[in-house]
DNA sequence: TCAGGTAACGAAATCGTTTAAGCCCGTTTG
DNA sequence: CAAACGGGCTTAAACGATTTCGTTACCTGA
């Protein structure tokens, strides 16, 4: 390995010269760091983050936090999509990533501890558990960090609209003329609690009554209790004419149970999903859906967090809302007369 | 922070003794490691990791490098699973886990020396195009990899089962009495190579002709080229009776043109998918498959990396085969008179 | 009683890099 | 002409941890 000592030795300067000269210093004369620059390229120099990490107190590497319960929340592909363009940012402002973790061989630490033994120098936290202790521990401490689709005190949050979401949906559906609209929810988080409560208010304000029974649990990603709450909605007396499901995923579950009862999509019955994977847009009939826009979260959670980390004392804790955009499938039948 | 320094001198002893208490030496007295460990308890002390990699040369710290022509390999199920899993193996032996890019901020490396320049001891290649000369360079040079899907010279490797798959699946249909079996294929890489060759030898092997024409090129994960294959494959003169799709999600492409024909699946047409995702085990009819074993080829490609990490003497390069498993979907029709 | 052994701990170097402070010397300025 | 200045470098300490040798002090056996 080619060090700062062997270029100095080569070039008969001292080490702080060949620092300085790497670092564009500008006290240094300039056939100086020509010669430097030249000789630490013939001898394939590399810098050694590791070593600047331990003198500089920066580490230019930024810890995420994507668990859930289910594994990682990988698996899922508008987090996927979140952390690959988080990733795409944060290298572009000369980060690294790295998963953070509980637990590391058989040290176990927690979040907090685990940030700080690598030396991260902020973390974006998405998909886990809010109510952990550890997680809210990461977030209160004083490493910077930004959270996703969670708003914990006065930090610094992205969050996607998940008021606006439910809001264009229901009033898109309302336009192709429907009023019996049912509303499939995932679990209880402060993300569900968000659109449930938009739903409501959304139908509220159109004078839209929603019948006892339109509104049913499931579970996100899950078709199968998607499934199982479709049918539900099927046996009620008064059917509705348009199902909201959780998530594009999810919607494979109905999908599969309107069929089994031949009810057509979109002509017996419309449907709409949420995310806007890829999915969805392959699918036939094309399914409408509320897009969120994954690719600008994580562009602007590393953005943010980049600036927090850089700029801590002119950078204000904000919460920033990025909205999606509704994808008008073939799935929502026009009912007006 | 609280260093070994602060608890030295709270202790009375020297770093020296510290360092050799936590780190389970024999030459400290009993009462001594008690005192400092419980003193290092009560300050709240955690090791820093930078200041270890610095002097012992090993970061605890594996790179992945997880990156396909469009964007990262991330959002394909397959790649996430596998990393998802490698992460859990990694840190269950003490590992962290770090994305390896090309050109970090303005200072542009490739990949061999970005895993040098963060001391990574280890990376894990997958997705990648492997005729990329700065993939190859890593892999040839002196830092332990192992890659997936893919042989360099007598390096680890992690290897699906590409000559299995696609026999067991040619297998399977050819005993629900098909004989018309077409294969739609991906991109030319070295696994698409094997698994059209494995086609070819198995029908050859069962006396099954393959027509001109059977054998139709897509692109992995792109149901809009599986789509016109399928097109393709309909207006044949000789149709098949069953077509293999290049993956699961590209089938959509296929079942949404096959319905565009009035054509029902299994009883008009016959099909398979590869990979085996959530999402085949949730369609219905429930898609027939050859399940790659992701889980268990993140987990291997990890452990076999640590191994060679940890035992450089002792430890073999070898290449380890994950074998899949045929998932009998209800989208083959036994077809035997 | 004394050589030799051993248990317990410390001094100091080291990993690769950065940086505050200082030094030397030629040039400018009052 | 002396003092002040500044360009260009160097010295040395520091970041936090580990480890190789010592160095004690105490114990043991002959």
């Amino acid at each position: 390995m080619v060090t700062i000592k062997d270029i100095s030795e080569r070039c008969g300067v001292s080490r702080a010269t060949v620092s300085k000269a790497l670092n564009g210093h500008t006290d240094i004369g300039a056939e100086t760091i020509a010669q430097i620059r030249r000789v630490a390229k013939e001898m394939g120099y590399l810098p050694n983050a590791t070593a600047r990490t331990l003198k500089l107190g920066r580490s230019h590497n930024i810890g995420v936090l994507f668990v859930d319960k289910t594994g990682s929340g990988l698996k899922h592909e508008y987090f996927s999509s979140i952390l690959d363009s988080l990733k795409v940012e944060a290298e572009r402002r000369g980060y690294d990533i790295t998963f953070i973790s509980k637990d590391i061989g058989e040290f176990s630490m927690d979040y907090y501890e685990h940030t700080k033994y690598r030396n991260c120098d902020g973390v974006v936290i998405a998909s886990v558990d809010f109510s952990d202790p550890a997680v809210i521990r990461l977030i209160a401490s004083e490493i910077p960090t930004v959270t996703l689709d969670f708003v914990y005190d006065n930090r610094t949050s992205v969050l996607s609209d998940n008021i606006g979401g439910p809001s264009a949906l229901v009033h898109y559906v309302y336009e192709m003329g429907h009023r019996r609209i049912a509303f499939i929810h995932g679990e209880d988080t402060s993300v569900t609690q968000k659109r449930l409560i938009s739903f409501h208010k959304t139908c509220a304000s159109l004078g839209i009554r929603v019948p006892e029974g339109y509104v049913r649990p499931a579970i996100y990603h899950d078709p199968k209790s998607s499934g199982i709450a479709t049918r539900e909605l099927l046996a009620l007396p008064d059917r509705p004419t348009c199902i909201l499901y959780p998530d594009d995923f999810s919607f494979i579950g109905g999908m599969n149970e309107l069929e089994r009862h031949g009810i057509s999509i979109p002509n017996d019955m419309s449907v709409a999903g949420y995310d806007g994977i890829l999915l969805s847009q392959v699918l036939r009939p094309r399914l409408t859906t509320y897009r969120q826009d994954a690719e600008a979260m994580g562009r602007e959670a590393a953005a943010r967090l980049v600036e927090a980390i850089e700029q801590p004392k002119t950078c204000l804790p904000q919460q920033i809302m990025i909205s999606g955009q509704l994808l008008k499938g073939d799935t929502v039948k026009d009912i007006n007369d």
